[in-house]
DNA sequence: CTTGACTCCGTACTTATGTACGGAGCTTAC
DNA sequence: GTAAGCTCCGTACATAAGTACGGAGTCAAG
């Protein structure tokens, strides 16, 4: 059987460096992989899958150990605990988008304020942020 | 003069802790304040709005080292940089906000499907992660 | 079978962002 | 004026997420 998924190929297809993945299994977000011959790990589908998931999620955010969570949601387990830990991400998901809605709006704002001429002096976006608080927190006075 | 803005009520303006201020000063993101009397350090409004700033830019994703770039260019030349910065950190919170709200909406569906009876199978959400791309990259095919 | 590439392992180092420590010297409220 | 509480400093530690090292064993192509 030619061409085994070793790690180095494991890591090139994910993109990542083969001590990221040792790294991962050591804090047993992959699974510790067959070695049938000399010792080399020989990975499957699955753990490419899984990398791929890791990888992800990464950039949604999720920290290691949140996704450490989230692969244990896998699976045909207790669909209870399933879904209370899923309402719980469910839950920490919806405030990390409402908190990334504030900010892309504050960000929009600014490229704007970038974008029309200013005067004279400084960039319009650092002093946009150097005020009290306001912008994303509408608090009763001021409209549209 | 009574009530000189030392470090700690500087801190505490700001949210912050002392040690982080000082850890500030020495990255050169605050500069290094008058120190009148006897050596303790006194700050002005200047270095209060300068600190608001930076844990602004740091809830909209700027690293300490982006804010050090973005402080520098401040004054009356080069916005477009500055432009250019946020700009791309508005394109990155744009995809991660698309991407999370595909996460909470299979989290939505998956606390359905436990609220349901479950049929079996594994987890939708990071079965949706496990794919080769698409959901966001929209690739020509494919409708809606 | 040789040779170069790949893999093994544990440990140590890196970067980013702070926090904590500890023993001095100020300052301020009483 | 005294005691509590701030501030000084440099250094060390913390955490997350890797990255690098180095010497030895293994695999695969010629």
């Amino acid at each position: 059987m030619r061409s085994r998924l070793t790690i180095g190929r494991l890591a090139e297809a994910a993109g990542v460096g083969v001590e990221t993945i040792r790294f991962y299994q050591r804090r047993g977000l992959l699974p510790e992989p067959a070695r049938p011959l000399s010792g080399y790990r020989e990975y499957t589908d699955n753990d490419r899958r899984r990398l791929r998931f890791i990888r992800r999620a990464q950039t949604l955010g999720f920290t290691l150990e949140d996704i450490s969570v989230l692969l244990k949601l896998d699976g045909p387990h207790t669909c209870s605990t399933t879904h209370d830990l899923a309402l719980e991400k469910l839950h920490v998901v919806s405030e990390k988008i409402q908190a990334l809605v504030a900010i892309r709006d504050a960000l929009e704002q600014m490229v704007q304020q970038c974008e029309r001429s200013h005067p004279h002096g400084a960039c319009p976006m650092i002093h946009a942020l150097e005020q009290e608080e306001a912008r994303g927190e509408v608090k009763s006075a001021g409209g549209a």
